[in-house]
DNA sequence: CCACTACTGTAATTTAATTACATCACGTCA
DNA sequence: TGACGTGATGTAATTAAATTACAGTAGTGG
């Protein structure tokens, strides 16, 4: 009864997308099976191995089967994967807030609601084009950050200035002028990273476009079929449930604010040992001054512009 | 067999929550039973009812009333709750990033180690204390927001842009000087937002030394044990794993972030529909002429709300 | 066309959750 | 003080669910 040691090792990726990503492959009784799961993932894991065979109209042996042929122990365990995967995915989403929601119940929604707007995105987005810009932003010539409005400005400052911690070189603008003689200076070697929500600003889709034309390599984080999203070479596509939650903004926000978190991570793996040192060493030199390390995630622009300068020669 | 449909309207908080709050109240077993599945959490939803009971040192059918006493279907739906509680908690905190890793599981670490600190605030934060912060704000004659650095500058640049937003006079101050200036002009009644994760900016401490002197109700938003923690009137702590993973930073943050966002929402929520109505007009302004309304995260809230006939008052 | 293999279903088995009932401890009131 | 009720717990029986063993079937290669 070694039941519970296989907990964690199988893989990263959930249930589901794996069920998703596989489907074609599988047999005919195994396909009815996991369209089950994917249809009706919620009811799921409350339903018996004998209602799921039902339902995808094979028998109960098979559903096991499918479950040990994904990795998993069997239906039980299978179920339990499925359910924390789903966790923060479903339940609160449906939930708004109103007057007599109590301090508690307001904590638990928006923490809830903000927690599976991040596990959601995972389903939605394409690693591959996450990839993509990866290794574009890793082997650019330079890389400019434009965002227009408070919010977009401030992730494009963010993304800006953990390029530059991670020796890359890296301006962000935005200012509508600024962008376009920006990209007016760009090249094909150049990668131009547009941060815009709602993606229809119509000045920083003329910069875009400029930048394209001079070749350059544009991605684009913003939302699903905006005329940003069509001009991308790479769009990055943030959905966030339109729902009738209490913000819509913030959750978009942290969305890409988290992404910027992975493009950096990515990059930083990318470039090897040489960008992890220099974070680790700005980071030491402000603890050891001890300087609010909160400033890590942001640095001012001044600073890592002189970093930069400094970091070019190693 | 009605048992799948009680699904969702228990209660908000989790499993877990309940038990510790409720332990006192229990009888010696359901205590014993409770204390179980506080201890071995992760265990406890992958062991049968059997196995618990004896770790319990209780009979099987304990174990289930204990489930039911707490609104529960039986044992099977506590553990299913209790397992999708758990799920973005623990499970990859330890996981570091290495260089073996791929883009698809870079995002999924970094994704649900994102979800999971936001998730587990929950059960940090001490929801009075949040809601004393709520009652002072929403009561004040003015709010500073300080921050130092850049990211808690945004942090309280975004506080401040929220309050005004609901009516409120809110300043922010980045500056040393100019948060030392504000602090000597407060009164009683008075509040100041302090954030500063780190919590020891001696320029910060200062002014917030001073803001009390004068009699101002200090929030502060920080880590634990900070000496901003400490002289605080109303501390909201933001703990944040110590984890090995490339960032550091950005965790903290998004913690800091949704909890101003449940600020703004408790206070909106306090202040009535005047306040909302507030909210929803500066947004569709923004909306009318084409402005990115990401400019605003906080905007567009409620709108559900206002436009099912509660925008009364305007 | 036969043998082999990979899938799938049926029926039996095992395991787990749940219920029904008995017991015990404790407090209350005649 | 002692019968009585109430609430909490355990024991044994019951039911439901997951799993296994086995058998049949379809498709494939020799």
């Amino acid at each position: 009864m070694t039941r519970y040691l296989s907990v964690v090792p199988r893989s990263t990726t959930d249930p589901l997308i794996r069920i998703r990503a596989d489907l074609d492959s599988y047999s005919a009784a195994h396909r009815q099976v996991g369209k089950v799961f994917l249809d009706a993932p919620d009811w799921s894991i409350r339903a018996t191995i004998e209602e799921i065979a039902r339902l995808a109209e094979v028998s109960a042996p098979t559903v096991i089967r499918f479950c040990r042929a994904l990795g998993f122990d069997g239906f039980s365990d299978f179920k339990l994967h499925l359910a924390q995967s789903l966790a923060v995915g479903t339940p609160f989403l449906h939930r708004a807030i109103s007057g007599n929601d109590t301090v508690a119940s307001i904590l638990h929604k928006i923490l809830y609601g903000a927690a599976a707007v991040l596990t959601n995105l995972e389903r939605q987005l394409d690693a591959s084009l996450i990839e993509a810009a990866i290794v574009k932003i890793a082997s650019a010539r330079r890389v400019e950050c434009y965002g227009v409005g408070a919010t977009s400005a401030f992730l494009a400052e963010n993304a800006q200035a953990r390029f530059s911690r991670l020796g890359l070189t890296s301006n962000a603008y935005f200012d509508a002028h600024l962008q376009l003689i920006s990209a007016a200076a760009l090249s094909s070697e150049d990668v131009v990273l547009a941060i815009s929500h709602v993606g229809r600003m119509p000045t920083l889709l003329e910069a875009v476009e400029v930048a394209r034309e001079q070749g350059a390599t544009i991605i684009g984080m913003t939302q699903p079929n905006t005329p940003l999203a069509l001009r991308c070479t790479i769009p990055i596509i943030v959905e966030v449930p339109e729902d009738a939650a209490v913000r819509v903004g913030t959750e978009a926000y942290l969305a890409s604010l988290v992404l910027i978190e992975v493009l950096m991570v990515g990059i930083g793996l990318r470039l090897g040992p040489a960008a992890i040192a220099r974070l680790k060493r700005i980071h030491d030199v402000l603890f050891e001054r001890g300087v609010d390390s909160e400033v890590h995630p942001a640095l001012k622009w001044e600073w890592s512009k002189t970093e930069r300068g400094a970091a070019d020669h190693e």
